[in-house]
DNA sequence: GCTTTAAAAAGTAAACT
DNA sequence: AGTTTACTTTTCAAAGC
């Protein structure tokens, strides 16, 4: 296979951001089309968009949290669409609302085959968690960057946690070596 | 100064109240499931380990005691599915697992994951095979398991997989359905684990 | 703690055809 | 028996219970 780092793909991406202006829920889930609206199960009002497709949670203070973007361009264009939406409805909406991302959701492949056993004790079980009773993946929590790993056996993995791009090809790189210096990647 | 002592008494009475619950329910679980005396005392252990180091808060009584029981199963090398224990205990399935992994971890267990040879002298004994199978089972699974086919998959269901292969293999046939009721797995999970134990054991 | 939203990984499971 | 749908794990914000 190639570098690991070149399987890096980006999966799901969670800002958040806010309009700066207190929201009325039920006269928006009213007049925004396709908009959920149930305060009873949750506090938020959910709004999909299409292209690009995402989830966006838009909530009485006006805070709003996106999901489902597949990069950080698509949760700035994702967003876009929705301070738009709601500027149609005659909503004030800020200029330029800062978005903060949350945590990006990445996944990779180490393009071998992981004997996770041999891994759960090489990293050390205090150091992980593999329960394949409960979950196939076996769960590993780096400092830094500081993200949580899920490795599979059949080498793939998800990296979740990360605030930037970066802290998935940092990850891949630590858990790479890592794994080659207790002689785990080879075989 | 009397209402303190009174409520230091009340405390420390709930508290006895408490770890006698827990110590019982151990009890209760460990005669459903058939686990030996050592299991038990394993079990109180574990639970009172919990309790010293304050890994109760926040969680209930029923649900710590599942989980060590769960662990003392495990550390004395006779495991229990989450799925048999949650049968005979008084909370889901999932706080089990997730009450488990967090007192192995804040104690320190050190718990290795649970090998599935250690469920082949049961189930094939609740099975009525024989030694020779119970034998037959344990080379599949190591065999197999050498070539890394046994990452991320069930320890019941790989089992249950290498018990139905070795009753063929030494023609003292139990059916899918039978070997899948013991181990509580279903049909198709043992036929997928068996067709890749079979492949790797290169029997055609 | 819980509720909701999204997404991947791989295993298991249940409901259908 | 094969397909589809769905649930397990991790992460994160939001407001409220």
């Amino acid at each position: 296979m190639q570098d690991p780092k070149e399987t890096i793909n980006i999966e799901n991406v969670v800002a958040s951001t806010g309009i700066g202006q207190e929201l009325d829920l039920q006269s928006v889930a009213m007049d925004l089309e396709g908009a959920d609206y149930d305060p009873e199960q949750f506090p938020g009002l959910v709004y999909r968009t299409q292209e690009p497709k995402s989830a966006a949670l838009i909530f009485r203070s006006g805070k709003i949290v996106c999901t489902g973007a597949k990069s950080t361009d698509d949760v700035h264009e994702s967003l876009r669409i929705v301070f738009d939406k709601l500027r149609d409805l005659e909503i004030q909406v800020d200029e330029d609302p800062e978005i903060v991302v949350q945590n990006i959701v990445t996944s990779a492949d180490l393009g071998r085959n992981l004997n996770l056993n041999a891994i759960a004790i090489g990293l050390g079980l205090e150091n992980i968690e593999y329960e394949p009773e409960q979950f196939p993946g076996l769960v590993y929590r780096l400092d830094d960057p500081d993200v949580v790993a899920l490795l599979f056996g059949s080498g793939k993995l998800v990296i979740t946690g990360g605030k930037e791009p970066d802290d998935a090809k940092k990850a891949v790189d630590k858990i790479v070596s890592r794994l080659e210096e207790l002689g785990l990647l080879d075989g | 100064r009397l209402r303190k002592w009174q409520e230091r008494i009340r405390t420390k009475d709930a508290g006895e109240r408490n770890l006698q619950f827990a110590l019982s329910e151990i009890d209760r679980m460990s005669s459903a499931l058939g686990v030996p005396r050592s299991v038990r005392e394993v079990a109180s252990v574990i639970y009172r380990r919990a309790l010293d180091d304050d890994l109760i808060r926040g969680r209930s009584i029923e649900g710590v005691a599942t989980a060590a029981l769960y662990a003392a199963c495990r550390q004395e090398g006779i495991p229990r599915s989450l799925d048999e224990v949650a049968e005979v205990a008084r909370v889901e399935q999932k706080e089990i697992g997730r009450t488990y992994r967090y007192i192995a971890q804040e104690l320190s267990l050190g718990l290795e994951p649970v090998d599935p040879v250690q469920y082949v002298p049961r189930f094939c004994s609740e099975l009525g095979l024989s030694e020779e199978v119970e034998q037959k089972t344990r080379e599949i699974i190591e065999v197999t398991a050498e070539k890394g086919m046994l990452s991320g998959k069930s320890p019941t269901g790989y089992a249950a997989a290498a018990i139905y292969a070795a009753s063929l293999l030494c023609n003292e046939k139990k059916t899918q359905r039978e070997v899948a009721e013991v181990a509580q797995v279903t049909e198709v999970t043992i036929r997928n684990r068996y067709q890749e134990q079979i492949e790797a054991l290169g029997i055609h």
